[in-house]
RNA sequence: GGCGGAGUAGCUCAGUUGGUUAGAGCAGCGGAAUCAUAAUCCGCGUGUCGGGGGUUCAAGUCCCUCCUCCGCUACCA
């Protein structure tokens, strides 16, 4: 059986400061579509990373007494506590202070020197350590206490250095036919228009080294040079595929099948980054999707607001699953969506404890009780029974086809249409009172039941893999029965096949009440 | 200022290329049932589809205009 790569990617974070809500959201939505491929019998390699690099980590690291490399050690062991906490399941974790990206950066370069895309030249300007960028004086104003800032109050500097330049401008035209030959390299639309029409209006050179700090990957052949954050951050999605070595066996993964990035960062993924590969003569990722932000009751978090909330405070008061169930369903992949403590309480008490806790909790306590524990034996099946079996039967396709753009709500937008359509199915059958009129036709509904959860329970896995686990413990398949390859018809239930005693998966969110 | 998007039930939103009485989920109200995690099921909406004008036999769906909000981008001070 051949197994078809996929190949995903979160940004690579930068370790100066603590994980917050949007760097958790980032990592859980790759991370189900990293399951998700896997359990359709795809070759992942899922990456994320930390970007090590730059002046601002030199500084910290100075004013705590460290090494550079220690404090971005030590931050980054922090992101890793929570992929942990978030059980991310990543493939690889790329630091970008490692050797094979230092290799990677350096090759990619070379390659871009080759293609005459990079020249020297001076750089001059206002720059702000802080931002780590330059603006033009323009921007700047004077404040009262005589010193100079930009637009969002950090100081500048007037700095004035050499610095390499890449030809960004040379690539507007290519980039504006990439994307009109390949609609789907950029995602969802309105970020691709925003990009297309960032480029129309016309690109200018790119600084991409710098001499004023050393914390970074030296540019080949002028070691008083390192590289500025464009070349050495973006790199890594090569540098985790082997890169520069096309006989890696990773090379298979590239190209990408998605970068899956933050809206923030779009023209990053969108402009400079295909425009280097272009440069190097390497291939395009095949999609760059931009997702929305969570917003805090409806306003961005901000640290200055002060109301940035801490993903490990979210697990613990809500439990991972609901959190990532939450996060994941509530808000359309790609747009910006609020999170209230409302609407996750409600999310978890109806989605979960309702509708899907609850009808495993009364169809398994009902087999437990009248069915010696074992998986009821159907009868004919009746045209109702036969509805809910298609419709559960008929699911991976669906779900597939909305995960393949990433439309993670829309997935479980179908999975769920379906636990409520089995909740009226149950409740019209009333297996309880066929209990006493009816029990071979009992036993047939409860089948059809616990199958249709079944098929449930393997299409929810990517999003609850904790959670899901212990229901498919009831369900008493084995770990090789888990996989979307045991969907459908072909894969029903065994019955007679014994089963353990039920237990509620999904407990109801009970506000704490001050005593 | 330019470009783009959005304004539909209390809330979040769906509404194919214009065509029968504009839909879903949640919340709310009423009822049924009692297998189940006070869970489930059934029933209940006179919504100016942002305002105005127009095209058409027919517009939430097309055109014009105005208002509001958002994103990207530019510029002035």
């Amino acid at each position: 059986m051949t197994t078809e790569p996929y190949y995903i990617t979160t940004p690579i974070f930068y370790p100066n400061g603590v994980p917050h809500v949007g760097h958790a959201y980032t990592a859980v939505a790759s991370d189900v579509l990293a399951r998700f491929m896997r359990l359709d019998g795809r070759d992942v390699l899922f990456l994320t990373g930390t970007d090590e690099h730059g002046q601002k980590m030199q500084q910290t690291a100075e004013q705590e007494g460290l090494t550079p490399l220690e404090l971005a050690t030590r931050n980054s062991g922090v992101f890793r506590d929570l992929w942990s906490t978030l059980n991310i399941s990543y493939d690889d974790y790329i630091r970008t202070t490692e050797e094979r990206h230092r290799e990677a950066c350096q090759a990619i370069w070379q390659r871009m020197v080759d293609a005459g895309d990079i020249y020297l030249d001076k750089y001059s300007g206002w720059y702000s350590v802080r931002q780590e960028g330059f603006f033009d004086e323009k921007e700047t104003t004077v404040g009262e206490d005589g010193v100079r800032r930009e637009p969002l109050g950090s100081p500048v500097e007037w700095v004035e250095e050499e610095s390499y330049f890449f030809k960004l401008s040379a690539y507007g035209e290519r980039l504006l036919k990439h994307y009109e030959a390949s609609p789907g390299f950029i995602a969802p639309p309105e970020r691709r228009n925003e990009v297309a029409s960032f480029v129309r209006s016309g690109l200018r050179d790119l600084s991409i080294s710098r001499t004023t700090f050393d914390w970074g990957v030296p540019v080949p052949n002028d070691p008083k040079h390192i590289m500025y954050v464009w070349v050495d951050a973006l790199t890594n999605y090569i540098t985790a595929a082997g890169y520069p070595d096309s006989e890696d066996r990773r090379w298979r993964y590239w190209p990408a099948d998605v970068h899956l990035i933050g809206k923030d960062i779009v023209r990053f993924h969108a402009v400079y980054w295909p425009a280097f590969l272009m440069s190097a003569g390497i291939e395009l990722p095949k999609r760059v999707f931009a997702h929305g932000f969570l917003l805090n009751r409806g306003e961005k978090m901000s640290k200055s607001v002060g109301n940035v909330v801490d993903p490990f405070g979210l697990v613990e008061t809500y439990g991972l699953d609901p959190l990532r169930y939450y996060m994941m369903r509530e808000v359309p992949f790609g747009q910006d969506g609020s999170y209230s403590h409302e609407a996750i309480v409600n999310r978890i008490n109806a989605d979960l404890a309702n509708d899907l806790g609850n009808l495993a909790q009364r169809s398994l306590s009902m087999v437990g009780k009248h069915c010696g524990a074992a998986v009821p034996t159907p009868g004919q099946f009746t045209a109702e029974d036969q509805t809910i079996l298609d419709a559960a039967d008929g699911l991976l396709t669906r779900s597939r086809a909305a995960m393949n753009e990433q439309a993670i709500h829309t997935m479980l937008g179908a999975v769920w249409q379906l636990v409520a359509d089995t909740n009226r199915y149950f409740a019209s059958q009333e297996p309880w009172a066929l209990r006493k009129s009816d029990p071979a036709r009992m036993e047939t509904v409860l089948y059809v039941t616990i199958e249709t959860i079944r098929q449930i329970a393997i299409l929810a896995q990517p999003v609850m893999p904790g959670s899901i686990e212990r229901l498919l413990d009831l369900l008493g398949l084995d770990g090789a029965e888990r996989d979307f390859a045991h969907l459908g018809a072909e894969h029903r239930l065994k019955p007679k096949a014994s089963l353990p005693a039920p237990q509620g998966i999904f407990p109801r969110y009970v506000e704490a009440t001050e005593a």
